[in-house]
DNA sequence: GAGTAGTGGAAAGTGCCGCTGTCCATATTT
DNA sequence: AAATATGGACAGCGGCACTTTCCACTACTC
């Protein structure tokens, strides 16, 4: 398969292949000729991958390159592989505009996590972003006890769990890249989701919403 | 108060806060002379709602912008407040490389609403994210019963119920301003939340992860 | 075998976004 | 009087994800 055949087969331009091809986010077809190169099924699905990340993950390119590495470095353990998941799908804390209110927030955040009996690791990409939200929701006035909170908890994790569950596969080796596309997928399905039941409930209990 | 007191207290540079009057993203100060104005506490909250969507709820500017013009006008109903939030949280649906898939990914998600007992806008950003990610996870070969998702909806649904009653006021009028901040940073609470739901059942099942 | 279309590779250019820097006539502070 | 700050206009920048243009060459098409 030529560029030509792979750009009508994904979809995706001609130029902007040749830019992965730069970018080193698409491997080199093998060399037919001193400008011939052959792709086969493994580019079709590089660009499936690439495309999946950005368009629907949201992900920008520096982190489908992470993304891609972990998947390929058969070495790492699948722990690792998650560990590294979940840090790039957790957007960069950029400095909030709480500089106080903060180390409330972080206690806020201990105390739930020792409810639900959680003990995540100290640099939590989740944990941080959690703290910020707190914070700003504390600098708004609006410093509810987190409570409400915890049965959702519980059911995020359920649908980790379940999430995990998918790893177990005939042979004994999981897929690692259909973990990390799942685990990016299932990021945005259950993001939407919630959503979705914020709508709902808007639509019920304001009812004049249909308008 | 002059721009430089203001850019002291909200830690925003004064090339940007003046970006922000000539974007209207900030309403100009009372004039006192020909190039004099006065600020005052209102221009100080409204850099803070700026920073805290973008940097907290990672909104662009266009984004913002509508959700200020949403709290703005008063003549707005609540319900459409919550409506023009929701789609604004929803990241617009750039066409994914699943063509394909998309019908029965509608399907999918229409016997999801049914068995919640939802019934949605039809042009509800969410559902569309669901049914893309749905078709993407087909694609993929990851075709699961949706079954795993309902305990996780209905807990979300409970999520935004809460969220709902903290409308209620001492006096009867809800404050338009925080309930849009407050679901601008929910959202963003719970996708953390659901992370660290996540990054929490990693270490319980793969338990190397700690390295 | 002549003509056209397609190919790989390099380099420069594009459009958008969120600022940032510069300039200037005027005000304020010291 | 000198130094600093202000508001306003406008040009410029850095990052990102491409897109365009050019080239020498190859491959099908008649």
């Amino acid at each position: 398969m030529r560029i030509s055949e792979l750009s009508r087969r994904t979809g995706v331009s001609i130029p902007t292949i040749k830019f992965y091809l730069r970018e080193e986010l698409l491997p080199p077809g093998s060399p037919k000729a001193r400008n011939q190169a052959e792709y086969g099924e493994r580019h079709l699905r590089r660009i499936w991958l690439i495309r999946t990340f950005t368009t629907v993950g949201g992900l920008d390119l520096s982190s489908v390159r992470k993304l891609i590495q972990v998947i390929e470095d058969e070495s790492l353990p699948l722990a690792a592989v998650y560990r590294i998941l979940d840090r790039t799908m957790a957007r960069p804390p950029l400095e909030p505009p709480c500089p106080d209110s903060v180390t409330q927030a972080r206690d806020q955040v201990d105390r739930l996590m020792e409810q639900l009996g959680w003990r995540l690791l100290d640099d939590s990409g989740g944990a941080t972003t959690l703290v910020q939200v707190l914070a700003a929701l504390r600098t708004l006035g609006c410093e509810s006890d987190l409570a409400f909170l915890l049965p959702y908890a519980r059911a995020a994790a359920a649908l980790a769990d379940a999430e995990l569950d998918l790893l177990a596969t005939d042979d004994g080796e999981p897929d690692r890249g259909a973990a990390v596309v799942r685990g990016v997928l299932l990021d945005v399905a259950s993001a939407a989701l919630r959503r979705m039941a914020h709508e709902q409930q808007v639509l019920v209990r304001l009812p004049d919403a249909a308008g």
